[in-house]
RNA sequence: GUCCCCGUCGUCUAGCCUGGCCUAGGACACCGCCCUUUCACGGCGAUAACACGGGUUCAAAUCCCGUCGGGGACGCCA
C-alpha cells in the first residue's frame, strides 16, 4: 500500500487524572487497528486546560499505556513529524486560520455578550426549541465590526454553518447526517482571543494528517461542527469512529461510585495486563464467528477490526474480568506470579522486606499453591490466611465446622491429635500412613474422615490438597517470618485444647 | 424541551448490511452431574434473549413505520 494511504490514528487524553476505563479502551481501539493496518498510532496530550492538568498525570498515563502493552510511534516522549505533541498551544497557527475564515466570510465576529445568549439560550427552552444562537451578529458588515473591535469592543469569532446538512461517515454507525438547523454557528475563538476546543482540535488533527478520529460517542454531536471547520478550511475530513459508552451494573455511564475504573486501579489489584487488555477489547467488538474469547495480543492485532465494533453501549463485567484473568494467571510463567505474589505478600505484611533464599523457595511453592485459587492476584493474602493463622475458635464458631465434631469426628480428632503430638516434622507421606491408621481406629472414611482433620489444620473443610499443604506448614514454621506459622503439631495441639474446653 | 445515538439470554456478544441454512450460536455468571477421600481446577449438561405494535413478503431477529425504554449532546469546557 501506498505511503499516502497509511493509516495515522491518535489518542489525545488530557492529563487531568487517572486515567479512565473508557479512555484506554479508546486508546487501545486507535492502538489495534494501527497496528493491524500498519500504520501509525499518535499520542498527543492535550494539556491546554493548565488549572488542572499536571506533569504527573502524563507521566502515569504514559506508563499505563505501556503497561497495558501499547506503544506510540510518535508523542511527546518519542517526538515525530508534525509536533507539539503535547501542548496544542499553536496560537499563532489558530489565529491565521481565524483570520483567512473571516477574510473568506466563512466567519464573522460575534459582539453578543454572555447574558445576551444566556437569555436566547433560556427562551429557547422555554418555547421547547433547540437553543440555537440566533445569528443575530451575522451580517455586520465587516468594516463595522472592525471598527466596533477598534474601538474596543469585545468580540468571539464564530463559525459561519452553511445553510446545507452536514453529514460525514462513522465507520461504527455508518453515514450520519444532521440538519444545519440544530448546528448553531460555533465560537471558534473567544472574545479573549482564545481559540476553543472543537475549532483547535480540527487543526490539531489534520496538522498531524489524522486520517480516522476514533474516539468515544459523547463527541458525537460535537462532530457537524468540526466538520464544518475542516470543510470551511479546505481541510479534507477524516473517518470517524465513536465508540459507545462504557457503563457499570445500574447501566449509568461507568464511574468511580462504581468501585475501580482507573488503570491503575486494576493494575493494583492484581489483574494481569494481557487481561485487562483482552477484555477491553471484547467490550464493543467481537471477532467474526463470535466463538472466541481468548484473544492474546497478537491475535487481537491480526482480528481486530473497526467495521466490527458494537455501536450500542456496553455494561463492565468484573466476572468475566476475572476469568480471563484467572485464564491468564494459568498461562503465565510460574515465576512471573510468584514475583508478583511475594510483592503483594509483602506490602500485607506477610513476608519480611527482603526475603533471603529459604524465605522465597517457601513462598513461591505457597503462591503456586494458592494462585490458581484467587480471581486477582491481591486476594492472595486473604487466601493465604489459611497458613498464617490459626484460630479454631473461630473456625468452630461456624455451625457447618461444629458438626463435623460429632463423636466419630471427635474420635477422628483425637486418634489423629495422639499421633501428630509426637511426629514433629510431618511428611505427607507419614501424613497418609497416620490417616490409613485412624481410618482403621475409628471406622471414619471420606468427608467424616477429611473433614475434622481439616478443620484442625486450616480452620475450614475446604482447601489445597495436603501433599501440598502439610510441607508448607511443616517447612513455614522454622522461617524468620513477620508472622509465624505454626506447623501441624502447633495447630492440633490448640484445637484440641479448645475443642477439649467446649465438651 | 430539541436533536443525535442505541435496544438479541442477567452480562459481553454472533447472526442483521446481502430476508429462508435461526429449532437464534459462543462466552461469563447461575444451577445440576462427573472427576477429586473435601473445596477449587477440569469435563459434561440444563435454564435463559430477538423491547413492543403495525406493515412489506410465500418467508423477518434480519427491510420500513410508529411506540416505549436507555444513553449522549445542546457552553466564549475539553
Amino acid at each position: 500500500m501506498a505511503g499516502n494511504h497509511q493509516v495515522r490514528v491518535r489518542f489525545a487524553p488530557s492529563p487531568t487524572g487517572q486515567l479512565h476505563i473508557g479512555n484506554v479502551r479508546t486508546a487501545l481501539f486507535n492502538w489495534l487497528f494501527a497496528r493491524q493496518r500498519g500504520g501509525i498510532f499518535i499520542l498527543r496530550i492535550e494539556d491546554t486546560d493548565v488549572e488542572r492538568s499536571e506533569a504527573r498525570y502524563e507521566t502515569q498515563l504514559m506508563e499505563d499505556l505501556k503497561w497495558l502493552g501499547m506503544d506510540w510511534d510518535e508523542g511527546p516522549d518519542v517526538g515525530g513529524p508534525y509536533p507539539p505533541y503535547r501542548q496544542s498551544d499553536k496560537m499563532d497557527v489558530y489565529r491565521e486560520y481565524a483570520e483567512r475564515l473571516i477574510r473568506e466570510q466563512k466567519a464573522y465576529y460575534c459582539f453578543c455578550t454572555a447574558e445576551e445568549l444566556e437569555r436566547d439560550r433560556a427562551q429557547a427552552m422555554a418555547e421547547q426549541r433547540q437553543p440555537n444562537y440566533s445569528g443575530k451578529c451575522r451580517n455586520i458588515d465587516l468594516a463595522e465590526a472592525e471598527r466596533r473591535r477598534a474601538a474596543g469592543e469585545p468580540a468571539a469569532i464564530r463559525l459561519q454553518i452553511p445553510e446545507r446538512p452536514i453529514r460525514f461517515h462513522d465507520i461504527v454507525r455508518g453515514d450520519v447526517e444532521f440538519s444545519n438547523e440544530v448546528v448553531s454557528d460555533p465560537i471558534i475563538v473567544r472574545s479573549s482571543g482564545m481559540p476553543t476546543y472543537n475549532y483547535v482540535v480540527v487543526i490539531d488533527d489534520a496538522g498531524m494528517k489524522i486520517t480516522h478520529v476514533v474516539r468515544g460517542d459523547d463527541h458525537i454531536s460535537n462532530t457537524p461542527k468540526q466538520v464544518a471547520v475542516y470543510e470551511a478550511l479546505g481541510l479534507p475530513v477524516p473517518e470517524f469512529a465513536h465508540l459507545s459508552t462504557i457503563l457499570g451494573p445500574d447501566r449509568e455511564r461507568l464511574s468511580k461510585r462504581h468501585g475501580a475504573t482507573s488503570v491503575a486501579n486494576f493494575r493494583e489489584m492484581g489483574i494481569l495486563p494481557e487481561a485487562l487488555m483482552n477484555y477491553l477489547a471484547l467490550l464493543g467488538w467481537a471477532p467474526s464467528g463470535g466463538d472466541r474469547e481468548l484473544f492474546p495480543k497478537d491475535e487481537l492485532i491480526k482480528e481486530f477490526s473497526l467495521q466490527r465494533v458494537t455501536p450500542s453501549p456496553a455494561v463492565f463485567d468484573t466476572e468475566k474480568l476475572h476469568w480471563l484473568n484467572r485464564q491468564y494467571i494459568k498461562q503465565s510463567a510460574p515465576e512471573r506470579i510468584r514475583q508478583m505474589g511475594i510483592e503483594i505478600l509483602q506490602r500485607a505484611g506477610l513476608l519480611p522486606v527482603s526475603v533471603n533464599s529459604n524465605v522465597s523457595g517457601w513462598a513461591n511453592s505457597m503462591i503456586d499453591l494458592l494462585a490458581p485459587y484467587v480471581d486477582q492476584l491481591d486476594q492472595l493474602p486473604e487466601k493465604a490466611k489459611i497458613i498464617f493463622s490459626n484460630d479454631p475458635a473461630a473456625a468452630l464458631a461456624v455451625p457447618e465446622n461444629a458438626e463435623a465434631f460429632n463423636d466419630k469426628g471427635k474420635a477422628v480428632a483425637q486418634a489423629f491429635a495422639k499421633r501428630t503430638e509426637s511426629e514433629s516434622p510431618l511428611t505427607p507421606e507419614r501424613f497418609k500412613a497416620i490417616m490409613d491408621e485412624v481410618k482403621a481406629e475409628t471406622g471414619a472414611k471420606g468427608k467424616d474422615l477429611f473433614h475434622p482433620v481439616r478443620i484442625m489444620l486450616i480452620g475450614s473443610h475446604s482447601g489445597p490438597d495436603f501433599n501440598k499443604l502439610i510441607p508448607l506448614l511443616e517447612d513455614g514454621s522454622k522461617l524468620e517470618l513477620p508472622v509465624h506459622v505454626k506447623n501441624v503439631r502447633e495447630r492440633v495441639a490448640e484445637f484440641m485444647a479448645v475443642l477439649e474446653q467446649r465438651a
